[in-house]
DNA sequence: AAAAACTTAGACCGATCAGTCAATATTATT
DNA sequence: AATAATATTGACTGATCGGTCTAAGTTTTT
């Protein structure tokens, strides 16, 4: 079988820490010695495990998007009105992105680095804005099927401007000092889900 | 008076160029050659114009912020309906960034290399989503005074989500194969300002 | 014509980049 | 105990980074 020591970190755990170095500083930014240091691991051993630097971002980029998208849709089938979930999600969103220190979302932040010529990499980031929209699609028609929002909305429209919304807002959150901002924004996006 | 050759090269289309490549690449990953190129002058002669490269990025930034917002104060305050102005932006605006090289904002190429570290850098870039927000917000007003838009709305909290979303759209544009999903946002959003 | 003030191109600098590799240490199998 | 297989460390590489500076050229004034 295999022999010799077993690894002296948890290869999940290492990836964690990578994917929040190039979260907040973005691919080209985040240099090996930094990763190597959040990661505690050593050269060798990244290069062995992980690949080359491409290579571990995208593990990175994936474990992002996994993670990232079964947190929301936990959200949002929540027990209750699924409505209440998803307006609570803008909520919670806005709260989120407003702490100082927040990163906004993995893909604001690299989106610079990787126009569209690496494909595995567009590939991920595109996946997960699809399962994005989906996920807030399905949610949308649910609760209109439950009678919770007006029959005369379109949800995958819907849905649409919910992901740009929540993206623009993750983005802000980077940048501005105050809350007020994204607090209008999600106010205004919480009475267009109750209109008829 | 100034005795000596005059430059060779116009300042401001250098300034210009090099905006282009900050934009597309980033702060970080737009290195001085790469530079250099776009903008056709000397290394010597960046150094002595626009001082370092972090200089140049900020009066890049600043030239970027001042065309836009000039550019989109313009378009809000065109002849006739403020209402139609501001729909007629943003069906321009997907069509722009959905545009296969759309390179999205400047701010969200360049959200990750600089958070609040750089203090001149994030006065600017904060500053230009106020005159946005306030630009938008005015549009607004002006259409609600003309009876265009419901006065239910609150033209402040309008004015944020459109902001949150255009920032959006200028993000997803770049990542986006098809333009289904920014074309269905800027559908929900236009059916928004109609609504009573 | 001569010199002063300016420009330009590009050689050069130390630092750091991503990535490699040899030497050593550790552990599982035999 | 001996050996095979793995992990770890850190020195090392060539390339490139941002930035400096010297040398030469150009244009204006004197």
């Amino acid at each position: 079988m295999t022999r010799g020591p077993s690894k002296q970190f948890d290869a999940e755990i290492a990836l964690s820490k990578a994917m929040d170095v190039f979260w907040e500083h973005g691919y080209e930014a985040a240099s090996l010695s930094q990763l190597l240091k959040q990661m505690g691991i050593g050269k060798k051993s990244l290069y062995d495990t992980f690949g080359n630097k491409q290579s571990l971002f995208l593990k990175a980029l994936e474990h992002y998007a996994h993670t990232t998208l079964r947190d929301i849709k936990e959200r949002l089938s929540a027990e209750g009105s699924t409505l209440t979930n998803i307006k609570q999600l803008l909520l919670d969103w806005q709260t989120m992105h407003s702490r100082p220190g927040s990163c906004g979302c993995m893909l604001g932040t690299n989106i610079a680095d990787f126009n569209t010529d690496d494909e595995a990499i567009a590939k991920v980031m595109r996946g997960y804005l699809r399962q994005l929209e989906d996920t807030f699609s399905s949610a949308l028609t649910r609760a209109q099927k439950a009678g919770e929002l007006s029959p005369n909305k379109n949800p995958r429209d819907l849905a649409r401007l919910l992901l740009c919304t929540t993206q623009g807002i993750a983005l802000l959150g980077r940048v501005m000092e105050d809350d007020t901002t994204l607090q209008g924004a999600v106010q205004s996006a919480l009475l267009l889900l109750e209109e008829e």
